[in-house]
DNA sequence: AGCTATTAGTTGGCAGTACGAACCGTCGTC
DNA sequence: GACGACGGTTCGTACTGCCAACTAATAGCT
């Protein structure tokens, strides 16, 4: 019925129960990092997504799943704070390409780090086995769900 | 490095890679779901969380992990529609216990609902072993880690 | 009983998030 | 050269969430 009910607590989850639960989890880890590295959880995301290089804004709004004007902001307030800059595409004067400064990039990895070792401690309350099997089940899905 | 590397997509993940995607793809299907049914994400959870019976501020906002503040204002845009009241505790003067109106019942068993049936549809990607296995690993992991 | 410390919840101010609609400039095309 | 499509920004609005300050009621201590 709830998800979160008494009788529900000790025993058997659902699957959607679960994964809620767990992103949950997922959600505060990534909270209490970003915090402490003084940016929000939504700055820390944008960060970690341009560790990998340049981005356009419109890719990059495909890929945050976020109205390209939601972005604007978003961007406009990292920049503001000299994590990142927007370059503009010579070949195209509309558009333009955000790029991680150096501090920009060291925040990323270290953002992404902490993330993935809290998550990874988290992971080692359960054997190795069920957590691989967890990590290519996952894979599996999410390579099915469209994203 | 950054988690979204073209390299990651189709080989392994990390498990916190894949913890962290798995959140992305819960959140937009609560994010889907509660615009659908015309309220935010944050008021959908708290409509779900209400549905197992009243719950006061206080433990509502250790439940959600949202300061008092926050969640006073998250009632009242909530109490506005008309989904729920604010019953004041005979007992205690001072307190209130949360509770759904008939309406707001309604939604949140709905929202739930389509939520879980949404998640469970993605979960029919991979086979019913290993949805049964992630389900367990991840039920004994959320019991492991505080929440 | 009386005083104090604690607790429950609210208010106000602030920064950030996110959407939709309207907008500007550039590009590609006819 | 005009026109539609595209890349981004701006504006207005509603919501989120924190902190600090506050009110009122309870609980504890003497």
């Amino acid at each position: 019925m709830t998800g979160t009910t008494a009788t529900e607590m000790g025993a058997d989850l659902t699957f959607a129960t679960a994964l809620v639960r767990m992103s949950h989890v997922v959600q505060y880890v990534f909270a209490d990092v970003s915090r402490e590295y003084g940016v929000t959880p939504q700055q820390a995301q944008l960060l970690c997504m341009l560790t990998g290089g340049p981005i356009g804004m419109t890719e990059l709004s495909r890929l945050l799943h976020l109205e390209k004007s939601s972005l604007s902001g978003l961007v406009d307030r990292v920049e503001r704070r000299g994590f990142l800059t927007r370059v503009t595409d010579p070949r195209d004067r509309r558009a333009c390409q955000v790029s991680l400064t150096t501090e920009g990039a060291q925040l990323g990895e270290k953002v992404h780090e902490e993330i993935c070792a809290r998550l990874e401690a988290l992971g080692a309350a359960i054997p190795d086995t069920d957590r691989h099997r967890i990590t290519t089940a996952l894979t599996h899905l999410l390579a099915r769900s469209a994203l």
